[in-house]
DNA sequence: AATAGTCTACCTATCACTAGGTAGTCATTC
DNA sequence: GAATGACTACCTAGTGATAGGTAGACTATT
């Protein structure tokens, strides 16, 4: 793991218990053992920065997701694993969703971030609605968009009230 | 409308944009025409400002909620009113609900305002239960956290994504 | 005389960002 | 195989802007 990927780990740790205003360069350098200043040598900008952040979130996410087709295959219902990899992001490491916090504050972020988030929620989306059309919803977008509400909403509940049951009870 | 009222509107707006550190004592201060050193004596610090103000929206939209035995009297279902006034913020103001942006970064929020944020979603989650109870549901609790979380989570994608029709798409 | 509300003037800390430099690595060239 | 030049990954030192907060003076109302 190089400077560059240390730095991406510990800003989004930040970002997601905060927001995009929740780390500095200066902080995240110190944090891996740089110079705030080489930290610009890896993103010039901090737009940069979030933009790489969500850009990454999103893909790790859909490579944990993998595909419906694989799913449906194993006899597993899609809608569980989604709903499974939400639960672990917020038992596992007690966080939102990154780009769930970064779509809230979504006016007050630069241009570059707020595409990057949208890309996000498209692709999660695209994939829900796959999977929902896969189970014979009769309105597949419709049951996608809920879904993503239900389970963002939980997350962000279970942060302001400080306990992960509301999650549970909310989507179980 | 004293100064106090209008830094608190001011400081609102820019909080349900960004988020709690998207506004400064300096910014809102210019805003309604005083300097930043006034406002420390209306609010001694910013925490006690942005708890202020978590606790003035949670009183205001209780207010417009107004009581769900009303509600049920006049013939209406009290979960329809919930989502139209949850709508209504997002529409009328284009802008996040103010708890759900802060609850989402609660982690980094002085205490006082985490306090506040907590007070918001318990008075939510005890009125919603009372109004499902109401309405003969079944698990009264298990629909209150649902209810908000599916509001909350299709507010945050109608930002995200810059588009209202999700909302109405979610919640209809 | 007292209080409320605002002011000027300032503090320290932190912010993103930049200029310019250095040590080491690498492939190319003579 | 020694020298050259480009490149990587960092550094020191500093910029101007902005942050929250404080001390003490001023002014208008009561």
């Amino acid at each position: 793991m190089n400077k560059k990927e240390e730095l991406l780990k510990v800003a989004e740790d930040k970002v997601r218990q905060g927001g995009y205003s929740n780390f500095s360069f200066r902080e995240i350098a110190n944090d891996v053992g740089i110079k705030s200043a080489s930290v610009h040598y890896h993103f010039p900008t901090k737009a940069d920065l979030g933009a790489a952040l969500a850009h990454q979130y999103t893909d790790a996410f859909l490579a944990a997701l993998g595909s419906v087709d694989d799913i449906k295959a194993r006899g597993e219902n899609p809608i569980d694993v989604y709903t499974a990899i939400f639960r672990g992001a917020l038992i596992t490491d007690d966080k939102m969703c990154l780009c769930g916090l970064l779509g809230a504050q979504n006016e007050s972020l630069p241009e570059k971030v707020q595409v990057e988030v949208k890309r996000f929620f498209d692709k999660n989306l695209e994939w829900l609605s796959a999977a929902h059309a896969a189970n014979g919803e009769e309105n597949p977008a419709r049951a996608a968009i809920t879904t993503v509400s239900l389970l963002e909403g939980a997350m962000m509940i279970s942060k302001a009230l400080n306990d992960h049951s509301y999650f549970t009870l909310a989507t179980q």
